[in-house]
DNA sequence: TTCTATCGACTACGTATGTAATCGTCAAGC
DNA sequence: GCTTGACGATTACATACGTAGTCGATAGAA
């Protein structure tokens, strides 16, 4: 586990975080608009296998791919070397960033400070 | 610009955004926990130069090193990737996930807490 | 003046990543 | 039965990255 998931392959991920068991075909049909050929495709299925991130199933003589890990956690991991690495461990200076460039929409702000409402008690 | 910037680089650039100009030298010497030789570091300097990441002027026969990219702009160019790849570009999410597995401190979710006063209208 | 320590430049090399082609095998259609 | 199309496996190759050694030039010490 914990081997590092790259960007690619993270797009391959989400495809099987949303559906999944799914066939290399299918997460190929999913990822149209990405350009990629179904050869890489495969190519990132393999290597998301090999180090763990996805389980397969034997279907016949093909192979069902499925999430080995969770999506949350991962995310949790990855945000926090971010903000370990950019801002020394504190979100506030990320989110102040994000906000200091009009990435945040009022929904946003809004949802924060419900979160920030419930994580205060 | 706009080269990535790798996260063995980043210390280096870390180094030259807290003090600069720099030479190679004391670059290292301010990197002395992390490891590296010294032509890890050179190679590091000489990349990040290449890249346009750092600006060199000439002293004799060195060179002295200052970072010629703005921290908060790269590091909220970072943010934004991420934000992006793992939560869909909202930040709530992210922050959650922090708060989840405690990763926020009480001066943490302070600091948040009146950044969010200050964002909303 | 000669030696030496140091500088940046160049070279090296293993692993990761993005992107893909090829190959051997087998199931299904004819 | 034979062919063909689709599988996963293997191989390919350029670029990036982490980590470092070597080399030619030169400034300074002796």
């Amino acid at each position: 586990m914990s081997e590092r998931i790259s960007e690619a392959e993270w797009q391959v991920m989400e495809v099987l975080w949303h559906t999944s068991p799914l066939t290399a075909q299918d997460v190929a049909a999913r990822l149209d608009d990405s350009g990629w050929s179904l050869a890489t495709v495969k190519t990132l299925l393999s290597r998301l296998a090999a180090k763990g991130a996805l389980a397969t199933t034997e279907d016949g003589r093909r192979y069902l791919y499925a999430p080995a890990v969770d999506r949350a956690a991962v995310a949790a991991g990855e945000s926090r070397r971010l903000v370990d690495r950019l801002f020394g461990g504190r979100p506030a200076p990320l989110v102040a960033h994000l906000a200091e460039r009009g990435e945040l929409s009022a929904a946003d702000i809004a949802e924060l400070e419900a979160l920030i409402r419930e994580l205060k008690p």
